[in-house]
RNA sequence: AGACACCAGUUACC
DNA sequence: GGTAACTGGTGTCT
């Protein structure tokens, strides 16, 4: 009877340029930790954006059956997207409110089909403000980025 | 022989509210600035729109004899109108095609009569793009507009 | 329905 | 200082 949660962080050196994800994900029964599990991933030419995203969709796609979940992110653009944006994106086809089309298609369209078998409960934090998960989070982000960094001059 | 440019802004905070004006002229002979100048106003209570064509008004009312200019603006509303829909307007007793009065007719007829000297190459180009003319113009415009705004707090 | 501009706000990434 | 993204609004025309 473990409560799922997950901590989710997008790290990008450039904006565009080589960037990360970084998922803590945690079962907890009460107080105790009953399991954790740490994801991460690149891409060489990306953005904070898309970063953020994906650390969501690599959170909810690890689970293997329909469960709750609580998601908490620092990204505002995903936690206000998932919960409000989405639902006007989808009846007006995908355009924002100026009428340009929405950004990252692809991964809002993934997010809602990864969200879609779960019970997620979404939560905002405000970045950098000591939350231990989330620092925890913007480290595999960040080693997750890694591997797509230009060689080192030196 | 030199040939003439300018770059044509408006900024406005508020809209309606304070507003202002920014012209960067050129005199180019190939790749040589032979000569520049620069040219700036605001108002109080103005638009965004009225900001957009008193800079082009401006531009050319500094001429003093009748050349041929190429006058670049980063707003399809002064573009199109001085190119195209002033004939329409002018026929039809200055009425959109909605029947409509068209708006700002004094500073169109201002305009209007500033161009009748001169032989005007008009330009379009999209804002916030990355033209160094078009920033500096845009920077101009915020520089007029700056003694116009209300006094800070603090 | 379309286009351009102007403004206000929010978060993150550098 | 910049980019990546979204919300809300007005000024104007076709």
């Amino acid at each position: 009877m473990a409560d799922l949660y997950a901590w989710t962080d997008g790290a990008c050196s450039g904006n565009p340029g080589p960037g990360g994800w970084g998922v803590l994900m945690r079962a907890m029964e009460g107080d105790t930790i009953v399991k954790e599990r740490e994801l991460k991933g690149g891409e060489a030419e990306t953005t904070n954006n898309r970063m953020e995203l994906l650390a969501a969709i690599n959170a909810l796609e690890a689970l293997t059956r329909g469960t709750a979940i609580t998601i908490t992110t620092d990204s505002a653009y995903v936690k206000n997207g998932v919960t409000g944006w989405i639902h006007g994106w989808k009846r007006n086809g995908w355009k924002t409110s100026n009428k340009k089309p929405v950004k990252n298609v692809d991964l809002w369209q993934r997010l809602d089909e990864a969200q879609r078998r779960h019970k997620v409960t979404w939560e905002w934090i405000k970045g950098h403000a000591g939350h231990p998960e989330n620092e925890r989070a913007d480290e595999l982000a960040r080693a997750g980025m890694e591997p797509f960094k230009p060689a080192k001059a030196k």
